[in-house]
DNA sequence: CCAACAGTCAAGCGACTGCTTAAGTGTTTG
DNA sequence: CAAACACTTAAGCAGTCGCTTGACTGTTGG
């Protein structure tokens, strides 16, 4: 099995801090710009091309730069990898709790002895 | 609408981490003593012990002691609405891409006019 | 009782974060 | 060309993180 740590940690902590969790939601409803995006924000222009190294570093998102404007469109292969590694941790412990159930249904006054 | 900024802040602040992360994975296959979740782990108690006061405090693990022994579950609610969150922002993308096509499928070749 | 056990508290340390300001670079626009 | 624009780079700084060691608390088992 592969390994992918290095790479949940990024995206983990990318999506750890609520400024970039704003700018993964304003991308979500299309492209924008680097100063479209700061215009909510509030805190300087090299704080948000700090917040955007991070995305794209875990590859969250994509930029381009045509001209002077620089574009940024969101990647969702890595969020479906976040989601997904969530997705089978969580499955796998209410699979566990299912199987305890059958268990003590099958079972239910049963204690120390085997078979 | 609700804002659980904080506390998504804290879950993916968590879940940024690798052991942290292999501490979960060891307690969706059911709970364990902080020595226990300690053993495998390359580190001092006192760390390990750490990185279960981050995990309680965002909620993904509940500890209970009875003599001397504490044992960590997981609780699944958190890493939930973390899934959630993603999920959420993952399919608004899809959708957004959806449309786009929608639109591009019926008028492949007009530009300006509505209706 | 007393020793081993399971966990806890506290201080400290080097690395990393999230910001700032100041000074750039390259690209339009008048 | 010169000024406005849209970033970009670099330095610096306070605060947090992950870890350590050392000392300590409470709980069994012989």
């Amino acid at each position: 099995m592969l390994n992918h740590s290095e790479s949940l940690d990024r995206v983990f902590q990318a999506l750890a801090d609520g400024t970039r969790r704003d700018i993964v939601e304003r991308l979500v409803s299309g492209p924008a710009s680097v100063s479209q995006l700061a215009q909510p924000l509030a805190m300087s222009l090299p704080a948000v091309m700090q917040h955007l190294q991070v995305l794209e570093a875990c590859g969250l998102v994509r930029s381009e730069k045509v001209g002077r404007v620089r574009t940024c469109r969101i990647e969702p292969q890595v969020l479906r990898m976040a989601e997904e590694w969530i997705a089978r941790r969580r499955t796998s412990w209410e699979q566990r709790l299912d199987r305890l159930d059958d268990l003590l249904a099958e079972k239910p006054s049963e204690q120390g002895s085997t078979s």
